[in-house]
DNA sequence: TAAACTAGTCAACGTGGTTGTCGAAACAGT
DNA sequence: ACTGTTTCGACAACCACGTTGACTAGTTTA
């Protein structure tokens, strides 16, 4: 115990430069195999939609985004191709939003960079390194994976 | 290794909950201490500033926006109260952004309220967990203080 | 001194949020 | 069966934060 503890203020700074190099390689191997136009948050909205379709409000509910947001989001989603929107036979207020093909080839491609990104850490951090740094976040995170549920960061 | 690693897009969504759990705990205790209206961006910002003061430019270029993105956050800092503009008498074009007390103040209590966090993570983590994953994200991020020097993420 | 560069500002715009309002549809209770 | 309440999706107005482009004024360089 020879050190001081590094300043607070580092841990928070880590974290987003991790998340950020993560999410630019993505983004930047993404438009290098053709889609050029997504964005950060249009990936996590996808993922909200998941494989069985969502409306509008159930997506802003797992973002923790209203509902208006949401809905402007999948907008832009659907003049990209990414998704589509369908009637609900069973509820005619209700719109059903789904992938198309091409949403769905870009949430794979996705999954394919993100592993092939993880295992690149795996070799600099070695598999128990990245194993652990994940485990720590786990226990730390107050539940770390969708719905995302904390309103409005960003603005 | 009975078992298969986890998905890779588990990585960001860890690192980035936990950016974010930190950050939204901050600045609920700042609130609670009467700041209420600062950002997340504008803490980036003043961080960017430092304690001797610099130029717009200066400070866009340390957060990797455009001259005008920053100049916009230092009138809203200074409309806040937590920084002010002073002319540069060695340079007329120039203007020197500083922290006012108001805003060092600020910055301060960040700095206590961020060591109090990490101290937390260290109670559920142990000392060498938080130290091994401070250490872990330094070895794998590339260049992790200031400047961010990544263009415009979040537009 | 003239030319080139640099600092800060203004304007127009894009994107992703927010509220508030509203009509249409669904649901619950009498 | 009707009435009142809730919910879904949309529209509008607005805000925060980013972008480019253009411009003035000052500094530096050839």
């Amino acid at each position: 115990m020879a050190d001081a503890d590094p300043p607070g203020f580092e841990l928070p700074l880590l974290l987003f430069a991790g998340f950020r190099s993560l999410i630019d390689e993505l983004h930047a191997e993404l438009a290098a195999r053709g889609h050029t136009e997504v964005r950060p948050v249009h990936g996590f909205a996808m993922q909200a939609i998941g494989p069985y379709g969502a409306s509008a409000t159930d997506i802003g509910r797992r973002l923790g985004v209203s509902k208006q947001a949401a809905g402007k989001t999948v907008d832009r989603l659907a003049a990209l191709g990414y998704v589509e929107r369908a009637d609900d036979p069973s509820d005619a207020r209700r719109k059903l939003i789904r992938l198309t093909p091409h949403g769905l080839d870009m949430l794979t491609q996705s999954a394919e960079i993100f592993d092939r990104l993880r295992a690149r850490w795996v070799t600099t951090l070695g598999a128990e390194g990245v194993a652990q740094l994940e485990s720590s976040l786990r226990t730390v995170v107050p539940a770390a994976g969708f719905p995302v549920d904390v309103p409005g960061w960003f603005g």
